[in-house]
DNA sequence: ATAGCTGCAAATGCTTTGCAAGGCC
DNA sequence: GGCCTTGCAAAGCATTTGCAGCTAT
């Protein structure tokens, strides 16, 4: 049955994670993960949400994206303050960031060869390394 | 006149960038920059202000904490949505970033050899590359 | 049945703004 | 004097929370 893939596959993924496949999840795991790799906001997968016709309060998009981010279905980026994107892509990899138009670009991890990194702080380990390339339109 | 040499300092280090001498600025100037490297919030800097018997409001502070970076004396470091971070060292270099204590520690630019940098995005000019390496407490 | 979700609206936290009063050149 | 700064309070945004009602298992 293939018109049912998507919807098998959005299921499988909360299922999998260990969260209910609820109305709300699963139109937002198919609007996320469904279009390849993305970068969006809060207010813009809202705003998706609706113009697919699929009713979710703002309180439930954000609640949403921290439980997929917590469970590894969804990274934070964070480039700005006030504003946090997520992205689709969990791999390791990095970003450029357009600071004009707010538009972000993945790097592929080997793209850049980060050596010689120093120890992290006494008694710390860890978590991630983030590199973000800020880039404005050439003048 | 040693006891005048921070004064002096800070005086010079205004005017040379065209901003004004206030009371203010030439406060918030003293505190920011005679402790050597420091990585501060707006709040933080109130306090350390009102404590210091200064008073400026916090709509100041932001003010002047934009003003500073805009031309050249702080550099902003995002590492957290809905904090920013201003950083009195300006020159290249990189960031630990502690999740669980919302500290910051600097990195030598040296200290991480970022080789094979892909090219920046069509149409667009690299303004800086921002390294957060982002640690945790050993578990 | 019941633990987990959702939606709404109110609350929060950080940051910005409008505007009158004050201060530097 | 004139223009830049400041301070206050109010507004603005993105995000979070409390809680009553709903839903998946």
């Amino acid at each position: 049955m293939i018109i049912a893939r998507p919807y098998t596959e959005a299921l499988e993924r909360l299922k999998s994670m260990g969260l209910r496949p609820t109305r709300q999840r699963m139109a937002l795991a198919r609007i996320l993960f469904e279009a390849g790799d993305r970068h969006i906001t809060a207010e813009q997968l809202h705003t998706e949400s609706q113009a697919a016709n699929v009713r979710v309060s703002l309180a439930t998009i954000y609640n949403t994206l921290h439980q997929f981010t917590e469970v590894g279905l969804l990274n934070e980026v964070v480039v700005e303050p006030g504003r946090s994107y997520f992205d689709t892509n969990v791999s390791n990899h990095h970003h450029f960031y357009n600071e004009e138009t707010g538009e972000l670009v993945d790097i592929r991890a080997e793209s850049i060869r980060l050596d010689a990194l120093p120890e992290s702080p006494e008694g710390t380990d860890v978590r991630r390394v983030d590199v973000i390339i800020r880039v404005r339109s050439a003048g």
